[in-house]
DNA sequence: CGTTTGTTTTTTGTTGACAGTTTTCAGGTC
DNA sequence: GACCTGAAAACTGTCAACAAAAAACAAACG
């Protein structure tokens, strides 16, 4: 019997992509900061391996947004521009809006709508407790992102969206501080959004499921923005 | 003095890159048919080069949708799904829209005005002689897009758009027999709507424009599916 | 006759070395 | 002292060969 191809890779993980997940943490951790230069040759005795890995981990955290290559002038750390971190929230807001409209178009299974309420009602409970930390908050609503997006039936999307989720923009911006989910009422207002949204997908009121997806992922935005803004703000009167 | 580093890749194509290019127009052309596999090897000897610059191709190709990687298992032509095909435009709509919106939004400037007003013209005039080719059509339609997703002043955006265009999907599907814009009528509501979202940019309406983006690229996405699909059924036949 | 197992062949992954550019830095000039 | 000039070092791009894995094939078994 063959089991039908389960995607996830089940075997061993490429070496250049443990390379490439490896120096993701470092940069993620400030190890490696924005805009200094990756030399291959460096990383290939670090890890004991030769150039030819490397240079193709280069390329795939390129594809994540960590890194920049210049053709003959070698890989750096991408440089954090606060600009392009709200024009990536945007963009995603659009995205995921889509995605909730073709999940409500579809007409969700009785399966989406109950795993999509057990979330809500995890949101419910943080936020009406605090008892979790703002990045638990943070990664159950991302969860419910990907539940939704993955009931869309739109391959292309889903892939851009998983994408976009491991684009480390904000990713570096993150760093150990979480930007959101911090106040009690951000978090009853980000419960109510998802309370609203798995009530418009249930409905199968599709123009409503993306608006308020969207506004959704905008009040993010709007949350993360100013607060990344102070936290520079910090870091930099610190030196 | 140094010039403000024109973007722009001036100098000569990398090696990879050229590979890559070349190998997108043997997949266009049908000469690579989907699912057929790419060896490594094969393709080393036809361009006398070594494996690495065909390995580095594949992964170019891969990034722009022609082919797909499995990790120990090489390389191979991407299969078409109509389903993602219309997913994808579904993506792209939602994509131009938001485009549309923040370039309204910033208040367009004269420049931007002026030089979508003269693609309009062309539009208008392409869709009452019917002198141009429909992907002569097809092309002015892009660029226009071009125009309005660069002066939305939002980078990771205009990226995906950017990445989103050269993505092969429809453009594996398209081949020599172009798939819209081959009525008037048709060429007359594409011209109607640029028409129209040029105003509502210039009024500095963005949800008008954001409304009207979107509709345009689905309706191109409504015209296009059946094509597809008639065409298909044709090849189909024929064998 | 279909299935399975073991072997051969093919193909990808990795390595180390060489060639061509780019960057760095020291010396000379205005 | 700032700027240009040219050699040296460092780095990326490319290549050919080796190692490991997958695919194809053949023989044995039920």
């Amino acid at each position: 019997m063959d089991q039908p191809a389960t995607q996830g890779p089940i075997c061993a993980l490429t070496l250049p992509q443990q390379i490439a997940d490896h120096l993701g943490h470092r940069i993620m951790n400030g190890e490696l900061p924005p805009g200094s230069r990756l030399k291959e040759e460096e990383f290939a005795e670090t890890y004991t391996v030769s150039r030819g890995p490397v240079r193709e981990a280069f390329r795939l955290l390129e594809r994540r947004g960590f890194v920049e290559i210049v053709p003959r002038h070698g890989a750096r750390v991408r440089v954090f521009d606060p600009a392009d971190l709200a024009g990536l929230f945007s963009t995603r807001a659009v995205l995921f809006g889509l995605a909730a409209r073709q999940a409500a178009e579809r007409g969700a299974p009785a399966e989406l709508i109950e795993q999509l309420a057990s979330q809500v009602a995890r949101l419910r409970h943080s936020a009406e407790t605090m008892e979790i930390s703002p990045s638990e908050h943070a990664t159950i609503a991302g969860d419910s992102q990907h539940l939704i997006a993955r009931f869309a039936a739109n391959r292309p999307l889903l892939k851009m969206l998983e994408e976009m989720t491991s684009r480390a923009l904000w990713r570096m911006a993150w760093r150990d501080t979480p930007l959101d989910f911090k106040t009690q009422a951000r978090r009853r207002q980000s419960a109510r959004f998802w309370s609203d949204l798995l009530k418009a997908i249930e409905a199968g009121d599709a123009a409503e499921a993306e608006r308020i997806a969207r506004a959704l992922l905008e009040a993010s935005r709007d949350h993360m923005i100013p607060a990344m803004a102070s936290r520079r703000a910090l870091s930099a009167a610190a030196e």
